[in-house]
DNA sequence: CCTTTCGTTCAAATATGCTTGAACATTTCA
DNA sequence: TGAAATGTTCAAGCATATTTGAACGAAAGG
């Protein structure tokens, strides 16, 4: 059961103006997006700018990857926010360029900050939920206490280990 | 923006046969599948077995969480080929019997081999194919190196990390 | 064998989420 | 100002993934 059967990584380039490596970095983000679950077009605009030496702006990422504005400005948007991308003032030009952001460590702590400590977050008011749906006077209550706490070491398993995370990626 | 705007994470229950405390479990790890990018029923029929204490059989799972036959026979199969829930012999009864596997351990290593293990497999050959794409007489033939060596050496960062998940695992 | 029980498969329906593109700001320059 | 350039927003369309339910085996019991 292959995890992206039937979707398309293939890039449907402006044919002037992608080089082979490009293309080749562009396809390789667009299936690292869909395996971190998150839209191919957040992969595709990454990968433009990995792969592009100089700054680009807006208009640029549109015109090589043939996408709609819509897309390309959520995309972008959403890559600023995480810190992949960072600005860059090119003197002599209006527009706001972009850099990649490459250090293995900064992408990851945006993206655990992104998608991962929400989650985390919202899990320790469940707990407490949890917790007090325990009938005591149950039979079941002794196996109802012993899943809680379960579920409250495995919370603290991420929470010690995430962030282990950011120390081994410095090293990368 | 919430990763799991709109979705319903209530439980329609039987309501003849489900404790407020499997009503809450259940809900929890429905919200778990969804932050793992996994279908909800995944979630929600792990949820059934992990705040069970008897062993469950199929006809079970679709009669308390009231889905059907086909998703509840698809959530299982998935859930056995990771090593999620256990067969379990019940003597005297003909059907095949479950509980939940509760090693975080043993979890994550399913989970790490069932989704991330294959991805990085196939990352093996594009690196292949990146550096056969990287056409020396360019000039920008340096820069497309050093990004190619990046992306290796992102590769030798997750394999050498996601091992250690399952090292810290085993302590809790 | 025939019937019942148990479970799987798969095509259709549904739900979800991504992309597009047109309308709408906003800023710059003349 | 007015016109041009640059981006953003959002409703509608499209693509993908999940769920259902009916039809179909397979195995057990009689």
């Amino acid at each position: 059961m292959p995890l992206e059967s039937a979707v398309d990584v293939s890039v449907p380039l402006n044919p002037e103006s992608l080089t082979q490596f490009q293309v080749e970095v562009i396809s390789l983000f667009i299936s690292a997006a869909i395996a971190l679950s998150l839209p191919k077009s957040l992969g595709e605009i990454y990968g433009l700018f990995f792969s592009t030496e100089e700054p680009l702006a807006f208009e640029d990422v549109v015109e090589k990857l043939q996408i709609s504005r819509g897309s390309a400005s959520e995309g972008i948007r959403r890559l600023r926010a995480v810190g992949a991308l960072i600005p860059i003032d090119v003197p002599g030009h209006r527009r706001e360029h972009f850099t990649a952001e490459t250090s293995l460590r900064k992408l990851a702590t945006g993206y655990l900050q992104d998608r991962i400590y929400p989650q985390l977050e919202s899990g320790e008011q469940r707990l407490r939920d949890l917790d007090a749906s325990i009938n005591d006077s149950s039979s079941q209550a002794a196996f109802q206490r012993h899943r809680a706490g379960q579920i409250s070491s495995w919370q603290r398993f991420f929470q010690k280990t995430l962030p282990l995370v950011n120390i081994f990626a410095s090293k990368f």
